[in-house]
Order: C-alpha cells, then sequence, then structure tokens
DNA sequence: AGTTTGCAGACGTTTTTCATATGGACTCCG
DNA sequence: CGGAGTCCATATGAAAAACGTCTGCAAACT
C-alpha cells in the first residue's frame, strides 16, 4: 500500500467519479481504475460501488476514507516539520562558549536574538573551555561553538571570525600605569610591561589570546614576568583587582572590576586582536547551524559598528 | 516519498549498517543505498553520515527516525484496522426488524450475542414494518434485516430462511374453540374458521403470513369473515384478549396474553409455516454483515434444537 | 434506437526498482 | 608498509510497476 493510492483514492471518494478524479490527479483514467482495483485487493474488501454514473463509497469505504485521510494529514505535517527542520526554523540546536566569549555581549546578544526569533529551535547551551570545545564540535557532541582564539583546528571544522576587538592591558587601580586621570586613555608601550608581575590563561602547547602576547613580547626584546597562570579569564581580572598583577584582556571586558580595575589600551594593539571565533562542523551547513551561523554574522555586524 | 523508504531508513538506522540492513529487508545493499540517498535528497537534507564501518544518524536522521517510527505504526494499526472490519469484528452495523420478527426469542437473543461476542461493531437498532424494511435494506439505509415473510423481492437482496415455526390459532379464552383444557392442545381443522370474525395484518397487494392463510382458505373453500385489519401483529393480539375476533400468528407469540388467549394448533399447520427471514445485500458478504449472518445461523440453530 | 457517459480490460511504452559487477576509502593485520 | 577485508557509492542491465492509448460494455439520456 502506497501514499499514493491513498491519496487517489481520497480523490476519488471526494469527487465520486473516478473520471473527473483522474483529471483531478492529472492521470488518465484507466491507471486510477487499476490502483483502486489493487488497494481493493490488498484490503481484501470493496471500497466502492461502480454505478452508471460513477462511484460511491462503501461501508468499508466509508471507514477507510477517515483513515486514509488522517494518514495523508500526518503524512504532510511530518512533511511540513522536516521542511521546517531543513529551512533550519526547528530543532536542537547545542551551543557552547568559552568564558571570554561570554564576556562579549554579542554571546548573550546573539543567543536572545536566536530563542526570540526561531522558537522552534530548542537552544542547548554549555560553558567550558575552548580546547574542550572544539572536541566536542568534531565529535558532534555539540553543534556549535563560540571561543576567542582557535587553540586547534582539527579536519571538518569550520571557523569564523565573527568579531576582533582589541586586547585592553588590566592594571590595578594603583598600580602606577594607571597613575593619572588622562593617561588611562593613551596607549601603553608594550615596553613598560617589563618585570611586571604578568597573570595569564594557562593553555599549555597551544595557541591563544596569551600566547600571541609572549611571542609579541619575545620579538620586541621584552622581558615578562610571569607571575600566575590560571583557568579562565575571569579569575585573571579578579587577582588584578586584588593588586596581584597585571594582565591583558579582550576590549569588551573593560567592565569587570570597574571600581579596581584601570583598562588601557595597548600601543602594539594591531598585532594584538582578540577575535570572537564560531566553530561548527562543514558538515552541518544546513538547517539551524546554518540558522545559528547566519543570526551570529549579522548580530556581529550590528556590534561591530556600534 | 513511500512507506518503503521509511522502512528502508528505520532499517538502516535500526542497524547502523546498510548491508546488514539490506539483508534484513530482503534486498542488496545498492539498492538500499539508492533509496536512501533518494530519501535524501526529497528531504533535501543528508540523514546519515557515511562512516567506514557504518552510517550513523545526523541531527535530521534522529528527528526523520521519530517521525518515520510513528507514521508506520500510525500505518500499520490502519491495516489493523482495516483487517478487523474485514474480519467483521468492528464497524458500524445497522440492523432492523418487525415487530413480529423481535416477539420471537430468536432476536433478542442474537442481539445480545452479537454485542457480547463483538463489542467492536457498533449495533443500531430499528423496527420497522417488512416492506419499510425490505426497502430500506436495498437502498443501503439498513445491512440486514429481520422479519417473517419476504413481502417483496427486490434484486441484489439475500434472503435466508434462519428458522420456521408453526402458526397457531389464537382465540380468546371464553371462545367455544377454547373451551375444554384437553382440547386446547388438539390441532384445530381449517374448516372451524368459517364464518368467524377474523382479524389480521392489512399488506396491501403483499404476500404474507395472512395472505397464505387466506389462499389456504380459499383452496380448501372455507369463508372467511374479516372483522377488522391493524398494522401490528401486537395489536392484532390485544383485540384477540378482547374478544373482538381470532386469528392465526407465529407459535412464538403463545406467551402473549396468556391469561386471555388461547393458542391452538392448526391441522394444516405444514401449510401454514411461519418463517424467521435474514434479509442483506449480496454484495455485503463480508465484514461486519457476514459476521452477524454466521451469529444469526448459529443462534438460530440452538433455537431451532431447543 | 442512437448518443452519451462512465468504468473496466488489453496492450505497448515509460519509469521505477532491483540485482550484478565494479570502484574507492578506510581499517586491520602480518 | 603493503595486502586483505569491509563497507558504501556508482554503473549498467533486467525485472517490475505505473502510466497512456485504445477498446468494450452497460446504463442513462435524448
Amino acid at each position: 500500500m502506497d501514499m499514493r493510492q491513498l491519496r487517489y483514492f481520497v480523490t476519488v471518494a471526494d469527487n465520486g467519479h473516478m473520471t473527473r478524479a483522474a483529471a483531478q490527479l492529472g492521470i488518465q483514467q484507466p491507471p486510477l481504475s487499476q490502483q483502486i482495483k489493487a488497494l481493493e485487493q490488498q484490503l481484501g474488501m470493496s471500497l466502492l460501488q461502480r454505478h452508471p454514473k460513477g462511484v460511491a463509497l462503501t461501508d468499508a469505504g466509508r471507514v477507510f476514507l477517515v483513515e486514509a485521510r488522517r494518514l495523508l494529514q500526518d503524512f504532510s505535517e511530518m512533511q511540513a516539520r522536516m521542511a521546517r527542520l531543513a529551512g533550519g526554523q526547528h530543532g536542537l540546536l547545542s551551543v557552547g562558549f568559552t568564558s571570554s566569549a561570554a564576556a562579549h555581549a554579542f554571546t548573550p546578544a546573539v543567543l536572545r536574538a536566536c530563542r526570540s526569533r526561531h522558537p522552534g529551535i530548542a537552544l542547548s547551551l554549555s560553558e567550558d573551555s575552548a580546547a574542550a570545545m572544539i572536541e566536542a564540535v568534531a565529535k558532534s557532541r555539540l553543534h556549535c561553538g563560540l571561543l576567542r582564539v582557535p587553540v586547534a583546528r582539527p579536519d571538518g571544522l569550520h571557523f569564523e571570525t565573527l568579531l576582533t576587538e582589541p586586547a585592553l592591558l588590566a592594571v590595578p587601580l594603583d598600580h602606577r600605569l594607571a597613575q593619572g586621570s588622562r593617561v588611562r586613555t593613551t596607549p601603553v608601550p608594550l615596553s613598560e610591561l617589563a618585570g611586571e608581575p604578568l597573570i595569564l590563561v594557562r593553555r599549555p602547547g597551544a595557541p591563544g589570546l596569551y600566547a600571541n602576547l609572549l611571542a609579541l613580547c619575545e620579538r620586541e626584546g621584552v622581558a615578562v614576568n610571569i607571575a600566575a597562570e590560571v583557568e579562565r579569564m575571569m579569575t585573571n581580572l579578579n587577582l588584578v583587582a586584588a593588586g596581584a598583577g597585571i594582565t591583558v584582556v579582550p576590549a569588551s571586558m573593560r567592565g569587570v572590576h570597574a571600581k579596581s580595575v584601570v583598562y588601557r589600551p595597548l600601543l602594539s594593539s594591531a598585532a594584538l586582536e582578540a577575535p570572537l571565533t564560531l566553530v561548527h562542523r562543514e558538515a552541518d551547513s544546513a538547517g539551524p547551524v546554518l540558522t545559528f551561523r547566519n543570526l551570529a554574522r549579522e548580530i556581529a555586524a550590528s556590534h561591530a559598528t556600534a
């Protein structure tokens, strides 16, 4: 038994007429008669009474009509759901982000926009380190990841820079680099960092914002003094606020500990960009992932101009 | 999209393996690959990730799997319902009966048996005259009819005699034919009816129990005296009980007005049989009608022996 | 009675589906 | 590191199914 046969039968039942139904279905009358006959044979009962001026439903035909209608309805609803899924307005979407990505206003903005614009997408959020998140995306445990610097680039993964922002120097309020209300907006040369107790996020053997900073310092011949290594960027700023040292963070974090931390641009800031990166599997080029990617690009654009 | 393709996909998803699924489905692997590919193309998304050691579901595949399962489930349930309908354990069944058919214990017995043995059959009962009922069956307003003598035999209708019983003479308690407790069981010759006020059910121009009686009287040269014509056999007996005349009724009605009516067999009773007849359309040779017919035969057999 | 209308059957054609054979990618194992 | 084994995809031919055209038959209309 076939969906096509069900559709044929319903059309015949609606018309009470084989020939008209055939025309409506865009086929000839004999094939339609054949299919109806085959359907009756499969069910082992006659569905139609053949009259000289058309056909009428038998009792079994009346019962079968409601069954067939229901099944066709279910079928088309299923197709609609799948179409919405393909269109990306529907389905599951698990998104991960790092703590530093969450610090940027973009992250809550894009998640909020996704919820409001695509209520059919069930968002599942998680926070983790960049390395763990990239692996989770590669292993299909996550659909998308929002992070700063790609610390690994496995095959089959697509990385896309949504935003870049300068990195800022963060120093305690009572630090010598924070003295004077006017100087706070003037760039600091990299050489000023020499000997300062530097706090950084530990990323053994992996690239990242701090790896770039260290490489930059080495190139410029600035001797750094690593005072502490922490797990999360937020911990970083907590230590700076406590006066334990200085650090470098993406500009979007400048609101953290505003009362006890002073943020100053770096002179060589052009070389120390803090990107915001979206990662997903290359294979996921349709459905909710695509929708989310497009949404992320759109929100990123509005954040870049702002 | 086809039911077959859904079945194929579900099997592949269950096995996580094309080749094994193909074997399980009883086809080769390449056609299965083709069908899955066609399905993916129709849906506009990939459902499976091809791995060297098998296949795994994509997100869309997981969603589609539950949809496909549900649809296949609905489909098989529908088939089961139709099979029960074909088997006659299910469906609507409208049965009509005449008042005289209802007087026989068989009628309530068969209806009760139908309700208890086939709860899936929704019985719809109605009482009407034999002529109206036969027309209702012919016009498909009724599935079956229970009546006495077929007063008409339109084409396409099947009549079946379930039971026959003798007709009895019914006379008032104080009638001369009712005198003496011993004579009540001895047969009455037809000649005794001569001149007696006869009450009969009016059936203009149609055969029936009373038409047979009148024909019999005419053949035997007995002059009848028609005292009244009524619509229902029960009215008959009410008038007899009131002393308005005598009549002839099927034996099964002998319990009516037992205190005021005496029932005596007729000598020529062999020629005056009162049948109980089942009528249905010849086309209704399957489903609930068939079930009811078989049940009626069975109950009739047990009533005949009793 | 002739015409029209509507469904069913016969037969050839096209499309679909399946099976066989083959190729390419990956894993496992010596 | 190379060869055997697995597994899925592709190619090609055969079988089956669906469709279209033509025709027949029965009932209704004129």
